[in-house]
RNA sequence: CGCGGGGUGGAGCAGUCUGGUAGCUCGUCAGGCUCAUAACCUGAAGGCCGCGGGUUCAAAUCCCGCCCCCGCAA
């Protein structure tokens, strides 16, 4: 079949190489423009474009070899028309979409001659939305997976098409996970185009009385609520990791409030004031919640490196004198 | 030139404004104490104070240039 991939997030590679490796013709791919990123605002192509030239989502972008013979648009906005003619001029019979970035109008996802298909992150209707993952890890799911489903125009309510459900362990962070479903994808898509091949593709509404929401997160979305009991903030400090980061407020001896990311943490059955330092000597730091307390292992300090708990408190016992916020 | 923080023995920090003996909490090594411990005591080693230049009798500290790290923003 001939396909057009679109997408521009680093969740979608194993699944582009693995349409490229398949026996299907990618006739064309659609990632977001090349943007500055990072401190040093170098401009950088998305993981997708990455992945395409060079094989692998994290090589330099000085390596880039002689281009493969797939066209590569990256348009600004989708639903120019200029973008929606260049698709259509590639005559796709299906459209893949994941983790692109941008809405797509109705006049491209009717151009594909069979179907226009989307992979998210999550077992819809629940965690519709920009951060799925995050948002399972949060809640204290015990499973996830990755939904295969028929597009139209609303936020993640198309028809189901099939899943692939996956464990969540008590060990996942948000990135642990988003790997292996990034893994996950490519098997279920590539089933879902063996079956839309032979005709015999399944179709199944979503209930949309069981939908939940994951809005797309901030970084002020990881600001810690002492309040909230202590397994809670593990399961937010979890999923955040290691984007957009959980982080907490300590007061500088100047009164200057600096921001602390909170690494990673375990619950400890200790009772104390919400924010309060209940602990903070040797290898320990231990900090109150709504409920329980949680023992800080790794931090990292505004303008600092990621460092111990045990470092932390070494060279900063009186930025814990006071409350964290 | 987007905004900001930082580079001080092995680790984390103070000292820089108000130039003038290298400090704190640990770690390491040697020894001691305790039934025991996250312990405690004694002693020791270990630092071109990021790099280069300047001012000065004297620079971690003041001035100029450069390198590197990190947070925010995008």
């Amino acid at each position: 079949m001939r396909v057009v991939f679109i997408g521009t997030g680093e969740i979608g590679v194993p699944t582009l190489q693995a349409l490229l490796k398949s026996e299907h013709e990618i006739v064309g791919v659609v990632t977001q423009p090349d943007k500055p990123v990072g401190r040093a605002q170098l401009v950088e192509p998305p993981p997708i474009k990455k992945a395409l030239v060079s094989g692998a989502p994290d090589a330099s972008p000085a390596r880039t070899g002689p281009a493969l013979p797939i066209p590569v648009l990256q348009p600004a906005r989708i639903k120019d028309r200029q973008a929606i003619e260049e698709i259509r001029a590639l005559k796709p019979n299906v459209i893949v979409v994941m983790a692109y970035g941008q809405i797509l109008p109705r006049d491209v996802l009717e151009i594909p001659t069979i179907v226009s298909l989307n992979l998210h992150a999550s077992l819809l209707p629940r965690w519709r939305g920009a951060a799925p993952i995050q948002a399972a890890i949060a809640a204290g799911d015990r499973d996830t997976g990755m939904t295969v489903m028929y597009m139209d125009e609303g936020l993640d309510t198309g028809d189901i098409f099939l899943q692939r459900t996956i464990d969540i362990v008590p060990a996942d962070t948000g990135g642990s996970l988003h790997d292996r479903l990034a893994k996950v994808a490519p098997e279920a898509l590539l089933e879902s185009l063996e079956l839309l091949a032979k005709g015999g593709a399944p179709r199944i509404p979503q209930d949309n009385a069981l939908a939940t929401y994951a809005p797309k997160l901030k970084r002020e979305n990881g600001k810690i609520d002492w309040t909230d009991p202590a397994d809670a903030i593990e399961r937010k400090i979890r999923a955040f990791d290691p984007w957009p980061g959980a982080f907490t407020l300590a007061t500088d001896k100047s009164g200057r409030q600096l921001r602390m990311k909170i690494l990673d943490a375990g619950i400890v059955d200790l009772k104390g004031r919400p924010g309060e330092v209940l602990r903070a000597h040797s290898n320990e730091l231990i900090i109150g919640t709504g409920k329980s307390a949680l023992s800080v292992w790794h931090v990292q300090l505004e303008g600092k490196w990621r460092m111990s708990a045990s470092d932390f408190v070494r060279g900063h016992a009186r930025l814990l004198e006071r409350k964290l916020k």
